[in-house]
DNA sequence: CGAGGTGTTGAAAGTGCTCAAATGGCGTGG
DNA sequence: CCACGCCATTTGAGCACTTTCAACACCTCG
């Protein structure tokens, strides 16, 4: 594994500020928190690949991804990789290290070139102890996330390979359009395939009957769908909730 | 399904104090506000089999288990049940209503006879917002929470069905004693299939082989465990952490 | 006693996995 | 510009595990 690849970055001080204010996460930070959470954050290029942390490794940051793709694993006993979760913009990760004894309870890789902010994990604990309003993001942020993992959960045993793929796919869907819409798998075939609790060949087998079953075209990473309501139909019947179920970002 | 069963108890006050005060998650509570929660509350006696509330229900209350076991709950849109967890003295539940737009995001029911505190979720909502010690324990709740799917989906994909019930008997096993031990299920083996995404068929099977190759004692919902090592060995070789992983309660 | 719930077993059908091999794109060194 | 090697992806064949459908034993309760 590769441990090179990360470089710090400046970012333009009134881009750091706009792109901090404007997270979900972030907005009951008070003025003067929002000043020391700029002083005290430092913005990290991570190439593609590139390993951000391990699990065990003390930790003092957790992250807000700017741009890019991040990938949380563990792995088993027996060696095989265990993904836990695929992130992008807006998204943060280790946020849990508050508790576990200040170590990272899982790895980071980014898996396409990214540009994170490390946030002092001290300075998020204050600020939690600090800013009632902020606990409450945080707590609305943990439920949505343990949501998330429920329903990555039913995906798993209710849907087959085909449906989770169709799954995937929906959840990249702009949400105002119906027909004809056009997507990028966001990286490549294989992370997808263990993001989605299968080998890549079942993958790419999955992916062919998805294709049958549902008029998508698919040419490398492009992915064309004439009809969302077919695709939706094919891979949400299995589910709590159907298209659009908003519940994994 | 039965929705009677419901019925208020009185608890003697010492008692549910001292429940109250003792559990982890309320352990944070001053003085005053454990009096408003004890003054707030109110004990139910549900009996098994009886639902709790439904998906969508209004969510006034949410609820700490004093003793028996509750079952949470989603349904697909085919028709299924998808178990999300199944709770016994202590855990707390629909802790999530402060968001969702106070709405349960999911069923309950008891599955064995039980008695369960109602919390008034403004309660909970208020108290969050004024003690932050009490907001910090409500997060890493929360975290707790979030990891112990994280290490569900990790047994699903990464454990066969064996291995599984393994890490389930194991999950019973006081922490103390290596040898000799006997364990009751707590409750019914088409539940634990649920719980643990098998069918009843395959449980009852993969209990066969796990009983082959481990040596274990099954008889009715009775399990004798001569040696816990043989047990873990086979169960978690597969999983990230080894026995006693100590990650789901 | 009969009904229904719970648990077990058998046989057949999926579904996804493993192992092996082929394909195709793409960047590097010549 | 081309050959080469590497990597991602696809395809094939056979296998392992889980599910499905059916039947049956057992127990409890009315």
């Amino acid at each position: 594994m590769q441990i090179s690849g990360h470089k710090s970055v400046k970012l333009e001080y009134g881009v750091l500020v706009e792109f901090i204010k404007n997270l979900p996460i972030f907005n009951s930070l008070s003025k003067d928190e929002l000043a020391r959470f700029v002083k005290e954050v430092s913005a990290v290029y991570v190439s593609k690949g590139s390993v951000i942390y391990i699990e065990q490794d003390k930790a003092d940051y957790f992250y807000v991804i700017k741009n890019g793709w991040v990938k949380l694993f563990r792995e088993t006993l027996d060696g095989t990789e265990a993904v836990i979760d695929v992130l992008t913009s807006a998204h943060i990760f280790a946020e849990d290290s508050i508790f576990n004894d200040e170590k990272y309870s899982s790895s980071a890789q980014a898996v396409e070139d990214a540009t994170i902010i490390a946030v002092p994990v001290a300075l998020l604990k204050s600020t939690i102890y600090e800013n009632p309003a902020f606990a409450t993001s945080m707590l609305a942020h943990m439920s949505d996330s343990r949501r998330k993992r429920e329903m990555e959960i039913e995906h798993i045993t209710a849907q087959n390979a085909a449906q989770r793929i169709g799954c995937f796919i929906l959840r990249l869907c702009p949400l105002e359009i119906e027909k004809d819409i056009v997507v990028q798998l966001p990286y490549d075939k294989v992370l997808i395939a263990s993001r989605l609790n299968m080998k890549p060949e079942t993958f790419s087998r999955a992916l062919n009957k998805l294709r049958e079953k549902t008029s998508i075209k698919v040419v490398g990473s492009r992915v064309e769908i004439d009809d969302i309501g077919v695709l939706s139909d094919f891979s949400c019947s299995a589910c709590s909730s159907a298209y659009p179920c908003g519940d994994l970002k």
